[in-house]
DNA sequence: GTCTATACCCAGATAGAC
DNA sequence: GTCTATCTGGGTATAGAC
């Protein structure tokens, strides 16, 4: 987990110990182990030695909370989608490029898969949608039959959940198998936009 | 639980029109339209023209009322697998009963997709998980390489996936092209359970 | 057997003192 | 920047009217 972020925190200069980066840190910490839903603020102020009210101080609300955590995930898998369609990237950057997003981010996928609750914080709905629809068009062009939607949706969805579930896989073995297994998928779209001329069907 | 999706209900002669079921129904709808997590137990008695309490008399509590929509829908898929690990279904049969279940649920899933939060509710972290290698192990065999195991977790979550989003896709259409790229998906395990003798890699 | 009235408690959220 | 106090919404629970 990296960078991240830094809410609404006050202070730029050189200072790490805001209080805001640390409620972060032990909010995602148990939101990962028990569930955003049956963490309540109370738990999050108990383990920082502070009180409910303080957290407010430094984010507006819970849901405010769990979408600053989840805010970094979001703003990379945009900004790469909107890199791809702009850069034109090959079918294969483009499908590594996705799984490595996926990885990267597993640990806060991974507690959105456990309790799907904290979709509730974010977008999801309006996010993942339209993701979906980018995502497609970038891999099966403007005009898809449907199996070309159903091949996009698949690819897309798979490598998206092999990257976050299977952790005991290691990380190499893991995208190697999945990027392949999703490139196989898209191989089928007719005529698939960035196709590799010298590909083999399967 | 078991039987039920009958919550207290008092009567068991034919009578249908009992107050639990129109709880159920009007609870769907409402969940459907607005979300689990948005739609109060007042709400619903408002709908109904009772008070909170009286949902109570009927429901033991909002899960049990949210499980016992989802119920449904959770036994029939287990009662499949159960069917299919007996009864050793053919890799087609199990892909096309297996999407044929999605699909006969798709309401339901698709609320708990635009609201996640309904799956609190039920057990969902277990059962999925559950599921998960159940179907795995139908698909890929006991001893799955890596590959394998991306091959069936890819094609079973796909297959749910084309079921219940895709509303626009008519249902033979979405139903043939789902099932047919899900065998081709599941056509790389090696030596594949369940394998047509006679099928093309592609 | 079916529902109302009412109290209760928890957790999210706000106001204002320090 | 953190506290205490308080409000609110809503799920839970019981007693009792009919």
């Amino acid at each position: 987990m990296g960078e991240d972020t830094d809410g609404g925190a006050p202070r730029r200069d050189g200072r790490s110990t805001d209080t805001a980066h640390r409620i972060r840190e032990v909010a995602l910490e148990l939101f990962i182990r028990q569930g955003f839903s049956r963490t309540t603020l109370q738990d999050i102020a108990d383990e920082l030695g502070l009180t409910r009210a303080a957290l407010y101080y430094h984010h507006p609300s819970k849901d405010h909370l769990i979408a600053s955590l989840v805010q970094p995930a979001k703003d990379d898998i945009d900004g790469f989608l909107t890199h791809a369609e702009t850069d034109h990237l090959s079918t294969r950057e483009l499908l590594e490029g996705f799984f490595d997003l996926n990885y990267r981010h597993r640990m806060i996928f991974l507690a959105l898969v456990r309790d799907p609750t904290g979709l509730g914080s974010v977008d999801a709905e309006g996010w993942v949608t339209q993701l979906a629809a980018q995502a497609q068009r970038l891999l099966a062009g403007d005009e898809p039959t449907t199996d070309d939607r159903l091949r996009a949706l698949v690819a897309i969805n798979g490598l998206s959940r092999c990257a976050t579930v299977l952790p005991d896989v290691p990380h190499d073995e893991l995208r190697e198998h999945s990027v392949a297994l999703a490139m196989e998928i898209v191989a089928g779209i007719r005529g698939h936009p960035g196709a590799e001329p010298g590909r083999q069907p399967r």
